[in-house]
DNA sequence: ATGGTTTTTACTGCGTC
DNA sequence: GACGCGGTAAAAACCAT
């Protein structure tokens, strides 16, 4: 009996949305009646005449059948998606600040402090132990950071990987959690070909330069991560945006450090500047105008590193591609 | 710790608007 | 005269040994 409530249920729910989406346009073809999908035989059929209008759909509800409540809560494996953002993957309980019900009535008073109660002992035992504290705390960092930097969200999660490993392996001893944290997303950044200089990530980081490139490596040598060094190609777009230039420009720039890269112009060089380098010398050659100090200001590379940069690229350039 | 390389800082001269 | 640009020398920073 159970059983079939529950598919019913399951089944309602799917009927109601996709009638609710499709409305009036799902009519019979023959006789313009209601359509009712069929869930268990996978058919479309019309309402009135009976006509089968779609076969062989998509069941999309569950495969197996549970006989009483507690079976389905054992067989279902639909939940909210768990995350590497948040310090429990999102799993634990979350109590409401709002003192309302499900309904969204106010509480009566007894209530209310009920949950008070509850919210408390629910916060002590989610942040129980050192590790979730820390982690909780790396993890706010984290995004606070990547905000700031407009990094996007799966650079985040990546940070997060990073830093959880970095926890369990027992890294953290001896180094601050927001050196860790920073190093964890400055890592994370590169690895998904958004890098931010180093520059960059320790303006909005509480951690100093020095600390940070400690912690970097340090983390990088012991997880054993791969991150090969920038590609200046990834500091193009946002150079490009920053400095409000075209497309055209923007293509020039990939260009010329397509033809720098085959010269081997690259070795050694600061990648940042190499990017700088070839935004500047592409606006330059598309006629619009950028100052290099324009360019060293969004790049934070000084003028003269650009000046030689560009140089070596129009050369590079010229004996690649004569034109 | 040291030496070699790269980047930065600071300064100068030239041409143009 | 201010500004953008190019060059240079010395200092600082970085990296591998």
């Amino acid at each position: 009996m159970t059983d079939t409530t529950i598919r019913t249920y399951e089944g309602e729910t799917e009927e109601e949305k996709t009638t609710e989406q499709a409305g009036e346009k799902e009519q019979c073809p023959e006789c313009g009646g209601r359509l009712i999908s069929d869930t268990e035989h996978a058919e479309t059929v019309c309402d009135d005449c009976g006509l089968v209008v779609e076969e062989d759909e998509i069941d999309r509800g569950p495969e197996w059948r549970a006989f009483d409540a507690a079976e389905k809560d054992e067989k279902s494996r639909v939940g909210a998606p768990t995350t590497k953002m948040m310090h429990d993957q999102g799993l634990s309980t979350n109590i409401g600040w709002q003192d309302k019900d499900a309904y969204g009535r106010a509480l009566s008073s007894r209530q209310r402090q009920k949950m008070q109660r509850l919210r408390t002992w629910n916060e002590r035992f989610r942040t129980r132990d050192s590790k979730e504290r820390n982690l909780k705390q790396a993890l706010g960092e984290i995004d606070r950071m990547a905000s700031a930097l407009g990094l996007p969200e799966n650079v985040r999660e990546t940070a997060s990987v990073i830093y959880r490993r970095a926890l369990e392996e027992d890294l953290l001893p001896g180094r601050s959690i927001e050196g860790v944290a920073t190093a964890s997303l400055y890592a994370a950044a590169r690895q998904a070909g958004t890098p931010r200089s180093l520059d960059e990530i320790s303006a909005v980081s509480r951690v100093e330069k020095m600390e940070l490139t400690r912690t970097y490596r340090y983390i990088i040598r012991e997880l054993g991560l791969e991150v090969k060094p920038a590609d200046p190609e990834h500091y193009v777009p946002r150079f490009v945006s920053d400095l409000d230039l075209s497309d055209e420009t923007e293509r020039m720039a990939r260009e010329l450090l397509e033809s720098a890269r085959q010269e081997g112009v690259h070795s050694g060089k600061s990648p940042v500047g190499l990017a700088a380098a070839a935004v500047y010398a592409a606006a330059l050659l598309t006629n619009e105008k950028v100052t290099q100090n324009d360019v060293s200001e969004v790049a934070s590379i000084s003028e003269v590193t650009i000046r030689n940069r560009y140089k070596e690229l129009l050369e590079a350039s010229d004996t690649a591609a004569p034109a």
